[in-house]
DNA sequence: CAACTTAACGCAAACGTTTTCGTGTTAAAA
DNA sequence: TTTTAACACGAAAACGTTTGCGTTAAGTTG
């Protein structure tokens, strides 16, 4: 149970002074060849490495980006995570996570608890109480004290840091107008209540790819479903409510939903009341994950490429760490847009 | 831009000494009630928190742990994480995830990455290619330098340490006899090849399972797949082996398959072959995720608990890490068994 | 031979804490 | 008045690095 081994006690054993052997060990030209060679055969004798969290408080760096998620048991987030840690590693940039399970007091807790010097920057999605309190105070906080953050999927614009979001709105229009020229007349919406900005805008998306057409929306088309509540224990509220959807609207012939479990629960809904998909009744969702690539018949979906999106997100906040030398020079900030991606399958034609 | 205030700025602005800020802060009765309101009221006021990294260089302990995990883009995996993360957070601790992408080289990297004093113990699952090398010098490497490790689900029996594991022999012997009571004459199974030994374990339960119930195997009922190639790849391989299988083997009335997608591929082909689940055919997977709940029909599964795996790992780790105190007493190691639970869906009766 | 350069190394500060051990001041006890 | 004890605080070491600068000895130059 031998502890790493350190500069100190590689000194010690060659009686030389602790700095000689720091030099050696990088090779320094004021260290003789001699030296050099004995220390460093030693050094790689006994397996030395540097101390990273000395090395942390000496340069005042980490080395280490802290991520934030409402929670990972997502395919979404773990892909995003995934982007994250490929170019973080890549880049010589460690990754801890912490989870808010969509609560404000542990989003803010977490921040706290990683903002003591433990990381240089973070990335992060904030939370769903966070943004129904609108209480923004520690992201702001953090920024003040010079640490960069990168906001992810749900951002919010009054906010000034870099972001990287996809175009919600954009994505869920052509999903929609896709459904239109395949011929759909009677297009119903399945959605959740407003404050999550992300479902406003597809919401918004799917509106505007209607009126284009010059279609006129129908009220009772649209089904906003309340998601504060994990949305797992809901599901056959929602599968009820959708089958009333259909009941009372027998004209439906096409359905987009924002995200993969409600397009799954229409599409078991429609089969049960007899209904063929894609034939009877086209089916599009938003977020692509597992279950629409393995579901009967599979799913389209509008890809968010969230992988990408951790890349992008983590290269963002990597740049702005390695190049804090204008102190002057206005700082700016850059939001990117992932362009979505209708990725089709056996659900539309 | 102000930096986060140190206690050296504090003092220097109350013109005390550092010693005595430190003091004061930790309400230390050498402190006058005076001097140690004022400089309480003072670093309130400018919201001092002490450097994590200075305290883990004083403490020799970072309060982090790091876990090693071959994808994160898992629902097995994140559950895992989710689990750490929790227990993790509750006894003050921080979580770095690093990911091996079921390689050696990442994995060896990685490890050594975070062994550098960034963390103090590891959680992991080994990462298919490690397990088919055998090679473990970097367990041993982590260990002999005093810091413990907590291996779950791919744990390799020749390391001595932490353990926690799911049953994977009952569980799955405890689903094909579940099988053979609902009625099923003729099982097949679709397992992976033998080197992973979490497959080969739920292989050897299959066939106990047959064998107390005096059933003989046939070797034309078990199929093989090769995944050491990423299985989303290998879909198409996979159905037609098993629409092969179906079509050799006309009296096939129950599958046990080793995972999820297995499983799901099993009735997709049934299906398309015009087969009832669970009628004429009755279908229980391992590993219990989103898509056995999501499917239609919802598939039977044998769960592993992994949020539970999670919490198990964590704690394990945590409670020997915090007594550290006994230094001849010699170590011993646990093993813990998490049950397995067999989830009853439509896809048995 | 005196003055100067150069090579090779050590000292010490710094990063931000905590903690042990002084030390000076004041008040109480002798 | 002298001794003692309590009180309130500071100095310094330690955790493990890196690095600017000082120092020594040898060698070089005029």
């Amino acid at each position: 149970m031998k502890r790493k081994i350190t500069l100190k006690q590689i000194a010690r054993e060659l009686d030389v002074s602790i700095s000689t052997v720091s030099k050696a060990l990088r090779n320094s030209d004021e260290i003789s060849e001699d030296t050099k060679q004995k220390i460093q055969a030693f050094a790689k004798l006994y397996n030395y490495r540097p101390n990273n969290i000395a090395l942390s408080l000496k340069n005042r760096k980490t080395n280490t980006i802290g991520i934030i998620i409402p929670e990972i048991v997502h395919h979404f987030f773990s892909m995003v995570i995934s982007g994250v840690e490929n170019v973080a590693n890549n880049r010589g940039y460690n990754v801890i996570v912490g989870l808010s399970n969509e609560s404000f007091s542990k989003e803010v807790i977490n921040m706290e608890m990683l903002a003591n010097g433990s990381i240089d920057g973070f990335i992060l999605s904030i939370s769903k109480e966070t943004q129904q309190l609108q209480d923004y105070h520690h992201f702001n906080e953090t920024m003040s004290q010079g640490m960069p953050i990168v906001m992810f999927d749900r951002v919010v614009s009054d906010i000034k840091c870099d972001k990287v979001i996809v175009d919600d709105l954009k994505g869920s229009k052509n999903a929609v107008e896709k459904l239109i020229t395949s011929g759909c007349k009677s297009i119903a919406l399945i959605t959740t209540k407003d404050y999550v900005s992300v479902g406003k805008l597809r919401t918004q998306g799917y509106l505007e790819a209607l009126h284009e057409h010059k279609i006129l929306p129908k009220a009772e088309l649209i089904l906003k479903m309340d998601d504060t509540l994990d949305y797992e224990v809901h599901l056959d509220a929602l599968e009820s409510e959708i089958e009333q959807l259909f009941k009372t609207n027998k004209t439906i012939d096409g359905i987009f939903a924002v995200n993969e479990l409600y397009a799954l629960s229409a599409m078991k809904v429609a089969r049960k009341l007899g209904l063929d998909i894609p034939k009877d009744i086209q089916v599009i969702g938003f977020t692509d994950g597992v279950l629409s690539k393995h579901a009967t018949p599979s799913l389209t979906t509008v890809s968010q490429h969230a992988q990408q999106m951790g890349e992008t997100a983590a290269n963002l906040l990597i740049d702005k760490l390695e190049k804090e030398f204008d102190a002057d020079t206005e700082e700016e900030f850059k939001t990117v847009v992932i362009a979505t991606e209708l990725i089709e399958r056996e659900s539309s034609r």
